[in-house]
RNA sequence: GUGAGCGUAGCUCAGCUGGUAGAGCAUCGGUCUGUGGCACCGAGGGUCGCGGGUUCAAACCCCGUCGCUCACCCCA
């Protein structure tokens, strides 16, 4: 858990505004999404077996009877129940507990009576009748008590406790949902939204990466899926890494092929993996059977050699995937846009296809990814919408992009107190509280101080807030009609009127 | 999920073999009631992360726990 404070929130605005300003003039528009969404949706998008969703997900019941929810969460989470007996014994009050309560629930009709929560229940109890019966001082009833304990998670996640609920872990999934829940399918021509904001992932935090974390993402839905526009979003993202004045930003492609051409690659390649697995290490073996396009993504020493001879999926796209890919590079030089190909570059979430793209940066060691992206044809179709529909997006990710920045030397900004207002005496005070005003409504920074100050004090303070100008309005400034304005950087004071001040500090301001 | 390191004032840290909690910076006030940065003087600010244990006595030793940082895994 992290804040993030003044000054360095000024740097975090910067690049908010540069992405609104930047895409904007692409034809892209905000979209402001739910920070939670339900759980089914990442589930089903993102994909199952990925390590977000399997456990990176901050996932919670909206339950419609929260003091079963709060049971269950005991009952599942339970660290290890069959530890010694008087855990056992606390563990079968927790589900006695909560059998009790789910009866009562279900005949109060605050639970519903569906099959599911019928069945579950009946479940619960013989289960908990059984291991009523069983002790852990004998052995094979630990088995059976293990068993049970099985069964009873079983059984409460059956049970229909509430909505299941995620804090979204990424935001395409929302934005796909948004399009089709609003039936943006009719506007006119590809759909064109950004967002941004905060996304959650369980995991242990390290330099760049938080649980709470900041993307700020663009995606294109609609008919076309022509490599001009995965072209397009590429330009608009340099184009924003430019504004932001990112340096050494470097721009990787690849294409990974659709559903026709990826199973046989991934076969071919699963094969020839086999053939090496004793070179490997753990992980890597691990992955042939899970994932074998992990596998190109790995950084042990030892095993680029033998990455490097691997079959490539460039070389094994269908014809139109070939050509898709050939025209997006075509079209990236139509830009002028310099690019690595890297034929390792796989993403980790289920729904990409064709082309995937990464931008890295300098200063963020082994986690330099600073943005990552690619087309998603059939996730629409995935979560109910149109088959026809196309979509490419990516996420830039806000905390690394600012930790590249403020090593780059970006982080300090100037502070913006344009006037110090020092005032002396009441009527003194009523004068600065209007001059205040319309000092602000031209535009300028005002600090006003909000109780008389001794004189030394007020420009001692004018000076420790970094003010760059001391407005000093006392019985004489008044008597005169006129204020002192003093430039703290280097003591010089005049007398001006209040029309000649404003111009006076314009002028200060565009020197 | 795994491994390592660190938690003492707002910040950076000191605190010996256990014996009443310290410094610098910052903040506030004074010297200084019409002119800032400096200097000097003074003040406020701490359940020593939290809980338990050992001890006459714990910031210090032991156990647990929480948090932070870094790395692994993975990713943005």
């Amino acid at each position: 858990m992290r804040d993030i404070l003044p000054p360095e929130s000024a740097l975090w605005n910067r690049v908010d505004q540069a992405a609104r300003d930047v895409f904007g003039t692409f034809g892209f528009a905000e979209i402001r999404l739910p920070i939670f969404e339900q759980t089914e949706l990442f589930a089903r998008s993102v994909g199952q077996e990925t390590d977000i969703v399997s456990k990176e997900m901050y996932s919670f019941v909206d339950n419609a009877v929260p003091q079963l929810g709060f049971l269950a969460n005991i009952i599942t989470e339970w660290p290890d129940p069959l530890k010694d007996d008087e855990q056992f014994e606390a563990y079968q009050r927790y589900v006695k507990d909560f059998v009790s309560g789910l009866e009562r629930a279900m005949a109060a009709d605050e639970l519903s009576k569906s099959p599911a929560n019928k069945n579950a229940l009946q479940n619960l109890k013989d289960r908990f009748e059984t291991l009523s019966g069983t002790s852990l001082r004998v052995e094979q009833s630990k088995e059976l008590a293990k068993n049970c304990v099985s069964a009873i998670y079983l059984a409460i996640r059956v049970a229909e406790l509430g909505d299941y609920l995620t804090l979204r872990p990424e935001a395409t999934a929302s934005v796909v949902r948004a399009y089709i829940e609003h039936g943006m399918q009719v506007q006119p021509g590809n759909v064109k939204l950004y967002y941004m904001g905060p996304m959650f992932r369980r995991e242990r935090p390290q330099k760049g990466r938080y649980r709470q974390f900041y993307q700020i993402g663009a995606e294109v839905l609609g008919p076309s899926d022509a490599p001009g526009i995965d072209a397009e979003i590429i330009e608009m993202l340099l184009a924003f890494f430019d504004r932001v004045k990112l340096k050494g930003a470097a721009l990787s492609i690849n294409s990974i092929g659709c559903k026709q051409c990826r199973p046989a690659y991934i076969e071919k390649l699963r094969a020839e993996l086999e053939k090496v697995r004793e070179q490997l290490g753990a992980d890597s073996q691990r992955r042939i059977e899970t994932n074998p396009l992990r596998v190109l993504d790995s950084k042990l020493e030892h095993e680029q050699a033998i990455i490097e001879k691997l079959p490539r999926i460039a070389e094994n796209l269908c014809a139109e995937c070939r050509a898709h890919y050939e025209e997006v590079k075509r079209q990236l030089g139509l830009r002028g846009i310099a690019y690595q190909e890297n034929w390792r570059l796989v993403r980790g979430l289920d729904y990409y296809m064709r082309t995937t793209f990464e931008i890295t940066a300098t200063g963020l060691g082994s986690q330099n990814a600073v943005c990552g992206g690619g087309r998603y044809d059939g996730l629409v179709e995935l979560l109910g919408g149109q088959a026809t529909t196309k979509g490419i997006g990516f996420a830039i990710g806000t905390d690394r992009l600012v930790l590249s920045l403020q090593e780059q030397g970006a982080g300090e900004t100037p502070g913006g107190l344009d006037v110090y207002l020092a005032w002396f005496g009441a009527a003194a005070q009523t004068a600065a509280i209007g001059l205040a005003r319309r000092l602000r409504d031209a535009g300028f920074v005002v600090e006003l101080p909000a109780a008389e100050m001794k004189f030394g004090k007020s420009l001692g303070l004018a000076d420790r807030l970094k003010a760059r100008h001391a407005v000093i309005l006392g019985d004489n400034e008044l008597a005169a009609g006129v204020v002192a304005v003093k430039r703290l950087s280097d003591g010089s004071q005049q007398k001006l009127a209040e029309a000649e001040l404003f111009s006076y500090l314009r002028a200060e301001r565009n020197p």
